[in-house]
RNA sequence: CGGGGAGUGGCUCAGCCUGGUAGAGCACCUGGUUCGGGACCAGGGGGUCGGAGGUUCAAAUCCUCUCUCCCCGACCA
């Protein structure tokens, strides 16, 4: 019997004043958390509570695809070299050094530690497929630590990889983990929604992610409320309305125009009497490749890594999607500085344009060249106006694949609210959202890289393709407090809360209270509910307002109706109170509640 | 890493500008009265004022350096 008088529950008044998003000032005042240091958090008796039922949800559903490992936290950073992270993890790796100077890691994911079992054990399609999991902490440097739980610097992460023969069993392990992960999310009690996502620049074909909408999310995502279209920002597209092009002028070849004073698109759209729909703007950015380990190697070139002139044309009103750039050019860009401009364009920032300068045609083979994107929205447009890389002028009439070459045509554009869903035309609608699952077609990387080999049915060598799946274990319990809190504190789905009742006998001086409000939390005990008995010898409106707090679903209010045999029972999420008979309690929560199993 | 803000008792904060005995509310301990929505009375304990250096007869307060935390941005399979 969990007595209330004999725990730690440090509940507070007051929310610490450096916490901003709810489920962070909850969890605090609350008594579930304390903080230990920037990103880093302590969980006391309720919080490790809901924390230990939300992992148990998740292993209950992963065992039933896959095998539960424990892996080290602690990696030699050879591994990390091997598949190529620990360059493009960079500052995000946690590194250390022990005793003999070798160089350590703390794993941000077990890719390299999988991969690494695989590569050595697997031999035989017929030992395919296999998923492998853990839950375990992970540790990332994160540059800014924020929102509580929802970025953190260590946490818990139930992390899992596929291994199979082809791309077909891929597609079967990867629907094994979707089904998964909405039963898991399903049981904790959260409203979710599956989005199409970025891959990132670690390849991969097919990504989901899980999210749950809240404005303390820091990702953004696109949906339709007219079907089920939903897709992270970061790849999210749009239909768009068509728009009538320009006539040519003159010959219709590249006029010059004066445009004095002119740089931003407004204003020369505005001095030319055009929408910047006409308009071209020209983006001029250089590609960092990632500094490679031999290179980095040597003093001199340490950290010197090789640049690429990047040119983006996006259509004068739209938004260059990073993350979508990213995915093409694979890795990051950064704007030029002004001496790279004046030497690519010859001119100063604000008349700069596509006309006049040798694009590479294939970006891999004219390695010398500058690589010119354009845009799919600008695909098929005539008669743009864009910079002419001179001071003071632009250039009418200018058509792509006629008076300039793109290096190629790419999804470049960010989705923007109220734009027409790319399945059926509604308008789309973007909110912000909490990741707490993501699902990933890993494809051949790391057992390519790392040289894991097994033989298929033909006796012949094959590589065998991953997938991996993660769930934020911490961002379940955040993202449910975001969703289900009111001023005086929030209230979890049984599945995942600390307890599912408190009892709480309204003055524990009164001996018949206390013995009905114990003999009521046995019973429910005994009939397999998690009871909290509140019996600590505290004014009424304390225990209700600690109640309120702590985010447990239902409460029996223990009062003088006692002597008719009733109790209350408090709905926490709507206020709902009912009297039920105390004879009859244990079937009214078997009606209301899964007893635990 | 760029920009902004904050470090004073367990929590929230005042005091700093204009240097001179460290404060309030909540929490905590003791006694008493209370007891269906964060009670009241009386008494009490608890603070290196983030740290170091400096100016001064005297520093929470002024100056320099530094550490930490929060927010915005950058970053974020």
């Amino acid at each position: 019997m969990h007595k209330w008088s004999e725990l730690f529950i440090p509940t507070l008044r007051e929310a610490p004043a450096d916490a901003e998003v709810a489920s962070h000032k909850f969890l605090v005042r609350a008594g579930y958390i304390r903080q230990l240091m920037a990103g880093v958090y302590s969980f006391l008796f309720l919080g490790n509570r809901s924390f230990n039922k939300i992992m148990g949800i998740v292993r209950e559903e992963m065992d039933k695809i896959g095998q539960e490992f424990f892996l080290p936290a602690l990696h030699p950073r050879e591994l990390w070299e091997a598949s190529g992270r620990f360059a493009l993890m960079g500052e995000n790796l946690f590194k250390l050094k022990d005793r003999k100077g070798a160089e350590l890691v703390l794993g941000m994911t077990e890719e390299e530690v999988m991969t690494s079992i695989a590569l050595k054990e697997l031999r035989s399609y017929k030992q395919l497929p296999q998923i492998w999991y853990q839950i375990a902490l992970k540790f990332r440097d994160e540059p800014r630590p924020k929102s509580g739980l929802l970025r953190v610097r260590q946490f818990m992460m139930k992390d899992a990889y596929s291994f199979d023969i082809d791309a077909a069993g891929l597609d079967v392990s990867y629907k094994k983990h979707y089904d998964t992960y909405c039963r898991i999310f399903d049981r904790c009690g959260l409203k979710y929604m599956v989005v199409e996502a970025d891959s990132g620049a670690m390849g991969g074909k097919e990504s989901h992610e899980f999210m749950v909408r809240t404005p303390a999310g820091e990702d953004h995502i696109v949906s339709c409320d007219g079907c089920n279209y939903a897709a992270n920002l970061e790849r999210a597209t749009s239909k768009l309305e068509t728009w009538g092009d320009l006539a040519p002028e003159g010959d219709g070849k590249p006029l010059e125009v004066h445009t004095p004073g002119q740089k931003t698109i407004e204003e020369v759209a505005r001095f030319l009497g055009v929408s910047p729909k006409n308009k071209i703007k020209t983006l001029a950015l250089m590609a960092e490749a990632p500094p490679d380990k031999k290179s980095d190697k040597k003093a001199d070139n340490a950290g010197k890594p090789r640049s690429r002139a990047i040119v983006v044309l996006m259509r004068g009103d739209h938004q260059l999607n990073e993350a979508k750039l990213n995915a093409v050019i694979g890795g990051a860009a950064r704007p030029m500085d002004e001496a790279e401009i004046k030497a690519l364009f010859k001119s100063p920032a604000g008349y700069l344009g596509p006309f006049g300068i040798e694009w590479a045609k294939d970006a891999k083979k004219d390695a010398a060249l500058p690589v010119l994107l354009v845009d799919k929205a600008l695909e098929g447009r005539s008669n743009l106006i864009a910079g002419a890389n001179k001071e003071d002028y632009h250039l009418k009439n200018l058509t792509p694949g006629k008076d300039f070459h793109p290096t190629a045509y790419a999804d470049l554009r960010a989705v923007t609210a109220g734009e027409g869903c790319p399945n059926c035309g509604n308008s789309l609608r973007i909110d912000t959202a909490v990741e707490i699952g993501h699902i990933f077609k890993l494809g051949y990387r790391y057992t390519k890289m790392m040289g894991a080999r097994v033989l298929d049915k033909n006796g012949k060598e094959v590589t065998p393709i991953m997938g991996c799946y993660g769930i934020g274990i911490e961002r379940i319990l955040t993202a449910a407090i975001e969703q289900s809190n009111d001023e005086n504190g929030f209230w979890l789905p049984p599945s995942i809360a600390p307890f599912q009742i408190v009892v709480t006998p309204v003055n524990v001086k009164d001996e018949s209270l206390l013995k009905a409000a114990t003999d009521i939390a046995t019973r429910l005990e005994a009939a397999g509910f998690d009871v909290l008995l509140d019996d600590r010898n505290e004014r009424p409106g304390v225990k209700f307002k600690d109640a309120d707090l702590v985010g447990i679903p239902f409460r029996i209010t223990v009062g003088n109706k006692v002597t008719e045999g009733t109790v209350e029972v408090v709905l926490r999420s709507t206020r709902e109170v009912r009297d039920v008979m105390i004879a009859t309690l244990v079937e009214y929560f078997q009606g209301v509640l899964p007893a635990k199993a």
